[in-house]
DNA sequence: ATCTATGGCAAGCCGA
DNA sequence: TCGGCTTGCCAT
C-alpha cells in the first residue's frame, strides 16, 4: 500500500492555490518548503472539512501516514472532491477459529509490533447452519493482517499453531485476504456513489425526501405474496439505483514522448525521453495543446481551432509541471491507458527529472496509477472488461484500442501518422495529440455521459470506489456486494476452499472436453424457411432460477437431512428449503428490477429524455451483472465458487426449456428450433402463446414471454445457425460465417446483398423472385473472383486475432499463425491480441499476410470453396445449390 | 495479476 | 485418407 499522507498534500494544495493560467507559469520550485502549523489548519479546513453539503462518495483508500481510512466526496456544486478522515477508530482485523489464549502462546502473534488486541465475538456459519465463536484479531495496520509477502498474521497463525501445538491444519483464518479500505466500507455499511454529508466531523447519509417516496412506489409496486423476504433487499437496490448521478468535472489528458527509434514506445519505467507534448480536454470544453520547444522541429501549420490554447515550453520540467497542476485540479481524470502509460511515465519521469516526490501528484500501485486529489478512471482498463464490451457495447468494438473504440462508438478514428510523433512538427503533433485527448473524453461524454454514469451506477450496485470499479471484473463485483451482505448480517464470509470442501464438486458431464459441467440444451432445427415464427423467451432464465430455486453456496447441499428430498433434476444434489440463500435474494431481487421497473422504465416516453437515459444506464448494468452472476458460480476465479451451484443452475434450465417444449408440443404448437432459454414457434395462434405463457407462470414459476416475431426465418441443419426476417424487414442472422467478424470483406458484401434481399420477402410468393435474384448475386461474386476483379486486395483478406504469442501454439499452427511468423521475419513486432490479416496464396505455406501479398499469387480457387461453404448455409434452406448457380454441369463438378 | 459459464460450427492441422 | 484435436468466432 503507498503511503499516503494529509501533509504532503497540504504542501500541494498551497503551491495550488493560485490561477492556474493558460500561459507558461514561471517556474519557482522550493523544494523542502516548510510548511508552518497555522496556514495548515486553515487548509484542512478546506479540503477536509468539517461541515459538506452533500456529496457523493467516490473513493476510500487508506492513509499510511495517519493510520486510518479517508474518504474522497465529489461536491456537485463547487464540483471539487473533498476528504473525510475516519474518526471512529476502526482498525483492520481478520478472524480465526483459534481462542485468544492459544493466540497468546504464538510468540510471532504475541509479540507482533502490530497486534492491538482480540476480541471473542459470535458469526453465523452459513456453511454449516449454525453461531460459532471467533476470535477477531485486530490490529493497528493492514499490512500486519496481510499483504505483505511473509509475516502476516494470516500466514503466521496457520503455520505457528501447527508447529507450537502439533495440529497440522486446524487453524483458520478468515477475510484476511478483504482489502481493508473494503473492510472498511462494510463494516461502516458505506454506500460508494451515494450522497454524504459532513456535519461537525461527522459524516452522514444525506436522504432526498423526493426519491424516498419513489422508492417507496417501486416496492409496493413490485412486491408480490410469497417474496416478503425480498422486500428489504428490493428496497436497497431501488435506493442505490434511484438516486441521480452527479454532473462529473473531469479532464482527459494524453501525452507524448520522444523516441529516438521510430517503432519503438519508450519504456514508461525508464521514462530515458523527454515528454514533448501534452494534451488536456475538459468537460467545460477547455482545450489546451503543451509543446516542448526542441531544436531543429518545424512549426508547420499552427493554426488550430480557436477554442485551443496552445502553450510552449521551452523547459520540460514546467511542461509537467503544468500537467501536474491540472491533475491536482480536476475531480476525474480520464486517461486512455493511462495506468501503464501516460501517468506512469510522467511518474517515473518526475523522478528522473529530480521533481521532490511531494511535487508528484501521482501514486503509483502494481498496475495502477491513482491520485492523491481526483479519480483517475483508465478507460482502456474499462474497455477491455470482457462484460463491458460484451453486454454494455454489444461487442461494437473488438480491440480495446482507442481508434477502434472510437470508431466503433463514436464513428471517429484517431489521427494517421506516416511517421513517428517524434518526427512530426508542432503543427502534426498538436493536432495528433489534441485528437486523442478528445477521443477519451468524447468516450465518457457521448450519448449524455453514458460511461460516467454507468461507472456511477455499477459503483453503487457492487459497493467499491469507483476507481477499483473501472478497473476490475464483473466476478469481483458480484463477489463484493456478496461480501457487504455477508457483514451485514453478520454471517462468516467462508473461505472458498470451505465451500468446496463442504460442496464438493460437480455429477454430470459435460457434452464438451474440458468443461466442468453439463450446459444447456439447444434443439435440433427443422431446416427451410418457416413463415409466422414466434419466438418465446424466458427473461433472464438463470438469475430467474437462482431466484426461484433458491440457489446459492448456503443452500445447494445444505447441511440439513430433511432438505435431502428436494432434488434438483438430473443431478444428486438437494436444495435447502428453510433458509433463503444471500445469493437467490441479491441476484433475485435485483432481476425483478431490472425486468419489471428498469426496463420499462426505459422506454416510457412519459418520462424526461434524461429520466429515461438513467434508466436506460441502470438496465444496462443490471444487464452486465445479471448475465454473469451464474457464471461466476463456475468460475474458480470467484472467491464464493460453488460448481454445484452453477450445475444446478444449469440442470434446471434444461429441465425448464424441456417441459416446455413438451408442453407446447401438447397444445398442438409446433417447435421448430430452441437454444437454452428460447423457444421458435411456427404459426402459434395467439390463444396458444397465451396458454403456454400461463402455464410457464402456473407449474414453473417462470416468466415466459413473446421476445419477437419472424416474418419468416430460415433454418439450415445447423444448431445456433439461422436467420430470421422481422416483421419490420430487418433480419437477425445468427451464426452464419458469412456474418463473422474474420472473413473477407470481399465475401461479407456479397452475404449483405443476400440479406438486403431477403428482407424485402414478405410472403411465400415473391420467394420465387428472390430466389432469382439470390443466384444472380452469387454468380456475380463468384464471376468477380474467378476474373481477378475484386479490386483492393484488402477486401480478401482474412482477420484473425492471435490468441496468444505465435511461439504459444505448440498443437497446430493455424494459418494466422503463420502469417504471424512471416510478418514477424519482416522485423514486425507481433504479440497476443494482435489482429493478423493473411489472404490465401498458391505457394507454400498458402497463406500470406496481406501487407506482403500481390493480386497474382491469390489462390482463386480456395476462394470458390470458400464462398461455396459460406454460401451453402442459406441456400440448402432455399433449396438451392451453389454449384448449379455457378453453372457448373454435374460432370465438371467431378473434375 | 487477471479472469462469468457451456454448446456449436467451420477450418485446418497432424498423426494413425 | 480419415478422424480426432486445436483454434477462433459466435449463441445463449
Amino acid at each position: 500500500m503507498q503511503q499516503k499522507s494529509l501533509d504532503e498534500f497540504y504542501r500541494m494544495f498551497k503551491t495550488e492555490r493560485h490561477e492556474v493560467t493558460d500561459k507558461a507559469p514561471e517556474v519557482n520550485r522550493i523544494e523542502n518548503e516548510e510548511v508552518s502549523k497555522e496556514p495548515l489548519k486553515q487548509i484542512e479546513e478546506e479540503i477536509a472539512p468539517r461541515n459538506l453539503p452533500p456529496s457523493y462518495l467516490v473513493s476510500a483508500d487508506y492513509d499510511g501516514a495517519r493510520g486510518v481510512v479517508y474518504l474522497k466526496l465529489y461536491e456537485p456544486n463547487s464540483q471539487r472532491i473533498y476528504f473525510w478522515y475516519d474518526n471512529t477508530g476502526h482498525k483492520p482485523y481478520l478472524l480465526t477459529n483459534i481462542p485468544a489464549e492459544d493466540l497468546k502462546k504464538l510468540d510471532r502473534i504475541a509479540n507482533h509490533p502490530s497486534l492491538d488486541h482480540f476480541e471473542v465475538i459470535e458469526k453465523y456459519d452459513a456453511l454449516h447452519d449454525r453461531m460459532i465463536t471467533v476470535t477477531k484479531v485486530v490490529a493497528k495496520d493492514p499490512l500486519a493482517i496481510g499483504g505483505k509477502p511473509k509475516g502476516s498474521m494470516r500466514e503466521i497463525i496457520p503455520d505457528d499453531y501447527a508447529s507450537t501445538f502439533g495440529k497440522i491444519g486446524e487453524a483458520k483464518v478468515w477475510e484476511a485476504a478483504i482489502k481493508y479500505y473494503q473492510c472498511y466500507i462494510f463494516d461502516r455499511e458505506l454506500q460508494p456513489g451515494m450522497l454524504y454529508k459532513i456535519e461537525d466531523g461527522e459524516l452522514r447519509p444525506y436522504r432526498h425526501e423526493e426519491t424516498e417516496k419513489n422508492i417507496r412506489k417501486i416496492v409496493e409496486g413490485l412486491a408480490k405474496e410469497g417474496e416478503k423476504d425480498f422486500l428489504p433487499y428490493m428496497e436497497d437496490w431501488a435506493r442505490l439505483l434511484e438516486y441521480p448521478a452527479p454532473k462529473m468535472r473531469r479532464v482527459a489528458l494524453d501525452i507524448e514522448v520522444y523516441s529516438p527509434i521510430a517503432t519503438r514506445v519508450p519504456d514508461p519505467e525508464e521514462a530515458s525521453q523527454p515528454v514533448i507534448c501534452a494534451s488536456l480536454v475538459d468537460s467545460e470544453g477547455k482545450k489546451r495543446v503543451l509543446l516542448l520547444r526542441r531544436p531543429g522541429v518545424e512549426e508547420g501549420d499552427m493554426n488550430l481551432p480557436s477554442d485551443v490554447s496552445v502553450e510552449f515550453y521551452a523547459s520540460e520540467r514546467d511542461l509537467i509541471q503544468v500537467i501536474f497542476s491540472a491533475l491536482d485540479n480536476y475531480p476525474f481524470v480520464i486517461t486512455f491507458n493511462g495506468d501503464d502509460f501516460d501517468l506512469n511515465y510522467l511518474y517515473h519521469r518526475a523522478k528522473n527529472l529530480g521533481f521532490a516526490r511531494s511535487d508528484v501528484p501521482i501514486y503509483r500501485d502494481q498496475n495502477t496509477c491513482s491520485l492523491r486529489y481526483g479519480i483517475h478512471i483508465d478507460l482502456y482498463r474499462f474497455f477491455l472488461n470482457r462484460s463491458i464490451q460484451v453486454y454494455a457495447f454489444g461487442q461494437k468494438y473488438r480491440n480495446a484500442t482507442l481508434d477502434e473504440i472510437a470508431r466503433a462508438i463514436l464513428g471517429k478514428s484517431k489521427i494517421e501518422l506516416t511517421k513517428s510523433p517524434s518526427e512530426l512538427s508542432y503543427g502534426e503533433l498538436a493536432r495528433y495529440c489534441l485528437n486523442d485527448a478528445e477521443l477519451t473524453l468524447e468516450l465518457t461524454s457521448y450519448n449524455d455521459d453514458l460511461v460516467m454514469k454507468l461507472l456511477m451506477a455499477l459503483t453503487r450496485i457492487s459497493r467499491m470506489p469507483m476507481e477499483d470499479v473501472s478497473r476490475q471484473g464483473v466476478s469481483k463485483w458480484i463477489r463484493n456486494f456478496i461480501y457487504y451482505e455477508h457483514r451485514r448480517r453478520n454471517i462468516l464470509i467462508p473461505n472458498s476452499e470451505d465451500i468446496i470442501s463442504v460442496k464438493g464438486m460437480t455429477v454430470t458431464r459435460a457434452r464438451i472436453k474440458g468443461k466442468k459441467y453439463m450446459g444447456a440444451i439447444v434443439v435440433k432445427p427443422i431446416p427451410g424457411v418457416h413463415f409466422n415464427v414466434a419466438v418465446m423467451d424466458f427473461q433472464s432464465l438463470y438469475p430467474s432460477i437462482i431466484k426461484v430455486y433458491n440457489l446459492g453456496y448456503q443452500t445447494v447441499r445444505c447441511p440439513h437431512e430433511e432438505c435431502r428430498d428436494n432434488i434438483v433434476p438430473e443431478t444428486t444434489h438437494w436444495i435447502c428449503k428453510k433458509h433463503r440463500a444471500l445469493e437467490s435474494a441479491l441476484i433475485g431481487s435485483l432481476r425483478d428490477l431490472r425486468v419489471k421497473w428498469y426496463k420499462p422504465k426505459a422506454k416510457d416516453k412519459t418520462l424526461s429524455s434524461e429520466q429515461r437515459n438513467w434508466y436506460n444506464v441502470i438496465q444496462s448494468a443490471l444487464k452486465v451483472i445479471l448475465n454473469a452472476s451464474y457464471g461466476v458460480f463456475g468460475a474458480e476465479i470467484f472467491d464464493l465458487y460453488c460448481p454445484p451451484a452453477a450445475e444446478a443452475t444449469a440442470a434446471i434450465g434444461r429441465s425448464i426449456i424441456t417441459q416446455t417444449i413438451d408442453k407446447a408440443r401438447k397444445l398442438g404448437i409446433e417447435v421448430i428450433y430452441g437454444d437454452t432459454d428460447s423457444l421458435f414457434l411456427k404459426n402459434p395462434t395467439p390463444e396458444q402463446i397465451k396458454m403456454l405463457s400461463e402455464w410457464a407462470e402456473r407449474a414453473l414459476g417462470m416468466e415466459l414471454e413473446v421476445d419477437k416475431y419472424y416474418r419468416y426465418a430460415v433454418l439450415s441443419s445447423r444448431k445456433k445457425n439461422y436467420l430470421g426476417v422481422l416483421e419490420d424487414g430487418s433480419v437477425d442472422v445468427k451464426g452464419l460465417t458469412g456474418k463473422k467478424r474474420h472473413i473477407p470483406l470481399f465475401i461479407k458484401r456479397y452475404f449483405d446483398k443476400i440479406e438486403d434481399i431477403l428482407s424485402h420477402v414478405k410472403t411465400p410468393a415473391e420467394f420465387e423472385a428472390a430466389k432469382r435474384e439470390i443466384e444472380r448475386t452469387i454468380r456475380e461474386c463468384y464471376m468477380k473472383l474467378k476474373n481477378r476483379e475484386w479490386g483492393d486486395i484488402n477486401d480478401l483478406a482474412f482477420e484473425v486475432v492471435l490468441g496468444k504469442m505465435p511461439e504459444a501454439y505448440d498443437k497446430t499452427t493455424p494459418q494466422h499463425v503463420k502469417a504471424a511468423f512471416l510478418l514477424r521475419a519482416k522485423g514486425i513486432e507481433i504479440k497476443a491480441g494482435d489482429t493478423i490479416r493473411f489472404v490465401k496464396v498458391v505457394k507454400e505455406p498458402f497463406v500470406k499476410p496481406v501487407q506482403l501479398a500481390t493480386p497474382k499469387e491469390i489462390d482463386v480457387d480456395k476462394y470458390v470453396s470458400y464462398l461455396r461453404s459460406t454460401f451453402d448455409q442459406i441456400l440448402d434452406a432455399l433449396n438451392l445449390e451453389f454449384d448449379e448457380i455457378i453453372g457448373l454441369t454435374r460432370l465438371e463438378q467431378f473434375m
